[in-house]
RNA sequence: GCGCCUGUGGUGAAAUUGGUAUACACGCUACCUUGAGGUGGUAGUGGCCGCAAGGCUGUGGAAGUUCGAGUCUUCUCAGGCGCACCA
């Protein structure tokens, strides 16, 4: 008997679907298109790890799944290539990024297909090829033509290490996403893409995404709607300023508003101190400063100084005196809030420390602990709107406001716009030139690329500037017929990723981004799988998509459909896997010691729900190589076994149809690990039918069904099997098997009989039998270890039959 | 502090969506087999009692709804993740 050797058939098939294009997806067809996509890699110098190898499992048992049910299916690959680790490598070694991501490439496109995916490698896409990045550019002059690519001066997230700025979603916590350095700020005038014009957008789009909800409710949080209003309070006493603006969520409680805090890096400042104050309100701004953000957050305990200032209440008239202090934040609102101590819990902390008044204007509930209250409830002290509940009275005083033009309704976003430069070599050149006068100019699409030019000397510095303004040849360009300054920063590496989906469609297009027929045709994407960037990635490919949308060049407004999110693998021990403890897990040395790729595949996809962190178990894929071991004996002993056996086919045709029935639901659902369970039952299921006999035409038909389940997992071994039993087509070709609901119905079935809620009893009867309710009872009433049960005077008060008959509770006392 | 998620055998996990708890796999035990140690086969395996039939008990904990709860409700404990002075 042969014996299963994954070094032999796994090469065979891996050369045969390079060499007959099966996986090349047609623009175009009659058949429905799936697109199936995983968050491209950053190809590493380390080679592929298992988090890879998850998300294409993954990707790929979707992908033949759909392809094998009849889909035209667009499965695609590239690389997501700019970026630090490439510099950093190249500022380490002198190897150019150039050449390092050349040798990476070749090295991970050979890893990925000894793991048997089923890509398209003809789409095969690189975003630090200029023939790629020319297109990036491209669409930051469409932004910038349409005003949602902009320079702005202000204070930014500084890397000291990187020596580069951050966006936002790029700072965790105050570090570094990529080194994990302490960010610190900087004044630096830096482009932004406007992603805030699109938060409304991008916020109620989320309720129709079939998205997990732990995704939508980051992006949620992040986007941050607040509803509320703008007030301005009038400057009464003692300062050069007029008017004052805040923002306030709760424009019900101005009649408690006792004072206003301003943030340190407020402009109006200035105006509102006086010769006596200003020395000090100075020194606090400069300190505030200083601080780096993180150190204001850990610090809160609540400062702050007196301007010397006061303002009126719009409202109550009362005279206000006017604050600085840092837990007011400059970015968010108008920088300035009105304090409403009774009623916010900062506020009071800040009113008690500096004794100000606190003035009550909402009843708290009667059983309200104590404490500040900060709920909805009646209305006091609030001149005519006392006795009113606080969520009516909040619309007639903006109705008030509005009419006395003292402020107006407003709804604020967290979300800032998105940073776009950075100070770095190694990414797309922001296709900018400034003249003479220092404006900057588009640079036109037949100059695109602006190509980025081989250095030698990468290493960045705090001058704010990247690499490339060391390079004159570079940053001297004539455009317009007039000679400019080009931008010597890059462009964000999560740019680059913005838009590669769309490029799938259509890679190798010359003269357009895409071609939007292909792009509609493809997209959106049907099932997309990553495992991170939540607020980065995910919510920029959201933005590009809409603004494409609105440009007319795609007829969509959500890039992706369905996201699965796949977890973690840890280590054996339940830590996470990392090169400094040493316990990673290399995929491939897990082929190569013999278990192959499909044993591989399949033990990831078994290990547990795809979107859960798992440990590691090399037990675990002992036993996935044993079921699939298992299952090329059984092809194997079946094609020496005697020919004319004969055996009844019922048993195996109802554990065939039932598999196909339970993979294929669960296939729909994602459920790999319990698709392949079932397959490990019907494998089990065919050893003990296997020793009664069997005939011929019966078995063939059981082990090819066999084959064709198993090829989302397993795809080589599934196609050897395939050809060993006789079919010249192929897998691809097969199609999906289909179950039929005759073979599924036994002529005997179990009723399991419960006595109040217990279950006491079994018995089988002729599956008819279990359809006539009433005769169903009284054979159920008539078990012996039933009426046991029931006699002695006990009466049966009510009868539950459920489950068409197969499960009978009897309530008896 | 706020929000979300997860708690089921020794382990990874199933459970038809309110209907037989622990499928499948790992591990363990016994036996068989083999070229006698790493990837063969069969059977058993939640806990307690019992020779057995069977009984009791059991999904982090407490209460509740229901004929019936791992699943729903409330409270609570533990772990993980996210946000964190956002007015």
């Amino acid at each position: 008997m042969k014996r299963y050797k994954p070094s032999e058939i796994e090469p065979k098939w891996q050369k045969r679907w390079e060499e007959s294009g099966v996986y090349k997806a047609e623009d175009f067809s009659e058949k429905p298109k799936k697109y199936v996509a995983g968050q491209f890699p950053y190809p590493s110098g380390a080679g592929l790890h298992v988090g890879h190898a998850r998300v294409y499992a993954i990707v790929d048992a979707v992908s033949r799944f759909y392809r094998q049910l009849g889909y035209n299916v667009l499965n695609p690959i590239g690389w997501d290539t700019f970026g630090l680790p490439a510099e950093n490598y190249a500022i380490k070694t002198g190897i150019s990024p150039q050449s390092a991501t050349k040798t990476n490439i070749a090295n991970f496109k050979k890893q990925f297909k000894r793991l048997g995916i089923s890509v398209d490698w003809s789409r095969e896409i690189n975003t630090s090829d200029p023939e790629y990045y020319k297109w990036t550019q491209w669409i930051f002059t469409q932004l910038f033509e349409k005003d949602l690519a902009y320079r702005a001066e202000n204070y930014q997230w500084w890397c000291p290490k990187d020596k580069t700025v951050l966006a936002n979603e790029q700072v965790e916590g105050g570090h570094c996403w990529r080194c994990g350095s302490v960010v610190e700020k900087r004044k630096m005038n830096q482009w932004f893409f406007k992603i805030t014009d699109y938060a409304e957008e991008l916020l109620a789009d989320l309720d129709q995404l079939d998205w997990p909800e732990k995704i939508k409710t980051m992006q949620r949080n992040w986007i941050g709607k607040s509803e509320g209003a703008e007030v301005e309070f009038e400057v009464v006493d003692g300062a050069d300023a007029r008017k004052i603006k805040i923002f306030t969520t709760r424009p019900d409680t101005i009649y408690g508003a006792t004072f206003l805090v301003l943030a340190p890096e407020h402009p109006l400042v200035n105006d509102l101190t006086n010769d006596l104050t200003r020395p000090e309100v100075d020194k606090y701004r400069q300190e505030a400063m200083k601080k780096s953000e993180i150190e204001r957050q850990e610090n809160k305990e609540k400062t702050g100084v007196f301007t010397g200032s006061y303002a009126k209440n719009p409202l109550s008239g009362e005279k206000m005196s006017i604050w600085v202090a840092d837990y007011v934040l400059m970015g968010y609102g108008e920088g300035a809030i009105m304090a409403v101590p009774a009623h916010d819990e900062r506020d009071l902390e800040f009113a008690e420390k500096f004794d100000l008044p606190v003035k009550e204007v909402i009843k708290p509930p009667a059983n309200f602990a104590g404490g500040c209250y900060t709920g909805e409830g009646e209305m006091i002290n609030s001149g005519r709107y006392d006795g009113k509940p606080s969520a009516q009275a909040r619309e007639l005083i903006v109705r008030l406001l509005e009419k006395n033009g003292q402020g107006q309704a407003k709804t604020t976003y967290k979300m800032r716009d998105w940073l776009i430069s950075r100070q770095r070599y190694w990414g797309a050149p922001i296709p900018v030139a400034y003249d003479a006068d220092g404006k900057p100019h588009a640079v036109p699409e037949d100059k695109l690329p602006v190509v980025l030019p081989e250095i030698t000397d990468y290493q960045p510095d705090d001058s704010g500037h990247s690499a490339l303004a060391k390079v004159p040849e570079f940053t001297q360009v004539e455009l317009n017929s007039e000679e400019m300054t080009r931008e010597t920063d890059t462009l964000d590496g999560f740019a680059c990723s913005s838009w590669y989906l769309l490029r799938y469609c259509d890679p190798r297009n010359e003269f357009n981004a895409w071609d939007k027929t292909k792009a509609d045709y493809w997209s959106p994407v049907d099932v997309y799988v990553g495992a991170d960037h939540a607020v980065t990635h995910q919510l920029y490919v959201r933005f590009w998509a809409k603004f494409f949308a609105d440009q007319g060049l795609t007829n969509f407004r959500e890039p992706i459909k369905s996201l699965l999110y796949s977890g973690y693998i840890n280590a054996e021990a339940g830590t996470k896997m990392s090169k400094s403890k040493g316990n990673t897990i290399d995929p491939l040395e897990v082929v190569d010691q013999g278990y192959g790729a499909d044993a591989l595949r399949t033990y990831i996809l078994f290990i547990g729900p795809y979107q859960m962190d798992e440990p590691w178990s090399t037990r675990g894929i002992g036993g996935v190589y044993r079921f699939l071991n298992r299952t090329w004996n059984l092809v194997q002993e079946f094609l020496e076994a005697p020919r004319d056996a004969l055996g009844d086919p019922e048993e195996l045709q109802k554990t065939q149809h039932k598999t196909i029935k339970k993979v294929t639901d669960d296939l729909r659902k994602n459920s790999f690990n319990t698709a392949i369970a079932a397959l490990m039952e019907y494998v089990n299921d065919l050893y003990k039918i296997k020793l009664r006999g069997f005939d011929e035409e019966y078995w063939r038909g059981a082990l090819t069904t066999l084959a064709q389940l198993l090829a989302p997992f397993a795809p080589h071994m599934a196609a050897e099997c395939f050809e060993l039993l006789g079919r010249s087509d192929t897998i691809e070709d097969a199609g999906w098997p289909s179950h039929d609901e005759k073979y599924l119905t036994s002529a005997q079935e179990e009723v399991v009989v419960q006595i109040n809620g217990k279950v006491r009893a079994r018995l089988t009867l002729p599956a008819e039998e279990l359809q006539d309710e009433k005769g169903l009872l009284e054979k159920v009433l008539a078990e012996p270890r039933v009426s046991e049960l029931t006699d002695g005077g006990k009466k049966v008060l009510k009868t539950i039959v459920v489950r068409g008959g197969k499960m009978v509770n009897l309530v008896v006392e």
